[in-house]
DNA sequence: ATTCGGCCCTGCGTGC
DNA sequence: TGCACGCAGGGCCGAA
């Protein structure tokens, strides 16, 4: 379900329910996400939250004594509600605040995840190596340029890699390679500098503006208050393999690449 | 070290 | 109507 606006989303629309709200209760349906919730997960209870950020997709809860992680992975979501709001069927955890609202985590598949952690989180194994935030100016092409020297393997692999940039999935990959007029299965560290800064650039541009829209519903992306998103209506070639391309009006290609669907314009995203 | 493929899981659309 | 299959917004892990 999430990318990068998508979590973006939640988190703006969950963040002004949680801050300063002392959560009372953690009720865990079901712990098997993509690691079991550890017990100490419970450690929340009875602290104040003081913060509610982002880093990558992950969406982070701080309190005084530690850390709430919670990973959207591909069908997750979060929304509140008023506590004794009947449960739906996969909803595996919630979190109860002393302001009569609830956290609520719903994920069909369990790719999720929801853990916690009471160190600095930049110690965190899940975030020692991640690389810059695509938003900010740490991700830049310099640096983007210097993290692809050497690398064989597709340019569209490494832009979706957390190592290079963070937050990048398979929509946004997409889209992004389209607007820099770069073929996805292009070698890495073989693409022109000049067509990194233009990829940089797109990619700040359609995450920026996938946030303003309110996210991408595909299928089943809300946000906290259960409003889709409408980014989807601006998709150039994500979904739209064999249609004709906005631009040149040639065929978009459909190909594989690390078994995730890749959809470009031969015309305009040649391979050189 | 890098790259690649498998896998975790449920639900939905397609085609027989 | 039912069933088998393929595919889906992510990312970890082990094999090569």
């Amino acid at each position: 379900m999430p990318e990068l606006p998508e979590v973006e989303v939640t988190r703006q629309g969950i963040a002004p329910h949680l801050i300063n709200q002392t959560p009372v209760e953690l009720i865990i349906r079901n712990r098997s996400l993509r690691w079991p919730i550890p017990d100490v997960a419970q450690n929340i209870i009875g602290q104040k939250i003081r913060a509610v950020y982002r880093r990558a997709k992950y969406l982070l809860v701080e309190t005084q004594a530690g850390t709430t992680i919670i990973h959207l992975g591909m069908s997750g979501s979060l929304r509140v509600l008023p506590v004794n709001t009947p449960i739906e069927k996969h909803d595996h955890v919630d979190l109860v605040l002393d302001n009569k609202k609830l956290l609520r985590f719903n994920d069909p598949r369990r790719f999720g995840a929801w853990l916690w952690y009471e160190l600095p989180m930049e110690n965190h194994p899940l975030f020692s190596k991640l690389g810059p935030e695509p938003l900010t100016d740490s991700f830049n092409v310099e640096q983007f340029s210097t993290a692809l020297i050497g690398k064989t393997k597709a340019i569209k692999l490494c832009l979706m890699d957390n190592h290079m940039v963070v937050g990048v999935g398979n929509i946004y990959a997409n889209e992004a390679l389209f607007k820099a007029k770069i073929n996805p299965s292009a070698a890495a560290g073989q693409v022109d500098h000049a067509r990194l800064g233009e990829l940089v650039s797109a990619v700040k541009d359609i995450l920026a503006k996938a946030i303003t829209q309110g996210g991408t519903t595909l299928k089943d992306f809300t946000n906290a208050e259960g409003k889709p998103g409408y980014f989807a209506q601006k998709l150039h070639v994500y979904g739209r393999g064999n249609q004709t391309c906005d631009v040149c009006g040639h065929l978009l290609s459909e190909i594989k690449l690390g078994q995730r669907t890749t959809v470009f314009c031969g015309i305009c995203q040649p391979i050189k």
